[in-house]
DNA sequence: GACATACTTGCACAAGTACGCAATAATCAT
DNA sequence: ATGATTATTGCGTACTTGTGCAAGTATGTC
């Protein structure tokens, strides 16, 4: 595994280390359908604009994916690719790899 | 799963998230034997006070284990343990769980 | 157009973090 | 004891980050 490949895990498990963020990734874990921001502000004790900006570091890792709806933007997990990133990085540690 | 265990998580995968940091886990990775902290300091470019505050937390949040041996401290991942985690965490994004 | 709804962005601030250097502590070798 | 080796800790610094408030943008409704 190269610098680049690695730093961009340690972004992506930085993003996900973060209480509010971990908590918004829980709350999108027990929806079927996509979230908007409104919604997804009920689960984490802090402003909108907080939770926007949560949401577009999350995006940016690829932990979501966001799609506009009118004047709503509706949220959802990528659940299969994180999934698999978190496992190879499991396996690895465990010395399955 | 509560505040406080969604709390611990976030540390761990935070403890993760830094560059220097998981460069060392995947170094340690690779060690069939405990290693100590000047051998460890060869995968990343810092000091070696960066390398011993990185192994500290490390520590603190259960990714590594510490052993004493003469003027060295020989560190080891817990790899069982973290593994796990990450699984338990890719489950639930998954949906699996 | 006027107003409401949904969300983002600019700004300021407090707190946290990674880093290097120097000093210190602990152990080993002679 | 003296000095070398191994590692940690104190300190200062630069940078990042999480946050709330206020203002701004975009879209929908009347």
């Amino acid at each position: 595994m190269d610098g680049a490949a690695r730093q961009e895990l340690a972004d992506l498990l930085k993003a996900l280390g973060e209480f509010n963020r971990l908590s918004l990734v829980y709350e999108l874990c027990q929806c079927e359908s996509p979230q908007n921001a409104t919604c997804l502000c009920d689960c984490c004790n802090v402003d909108s604009s907080v939770v926007s900006r949560h949401l577009k570091v999350l995006a940016q890792e690829g932990v979501v994916q966001m799609e506009k709806r009118g004047r709503e933007r509706k949220y959802s997990l990528n659940r299969a690719e994180i999934a698999e990133k978190l496992r190879s990085l499991a396996d690895q540690i465990d010395g399955l790899s």
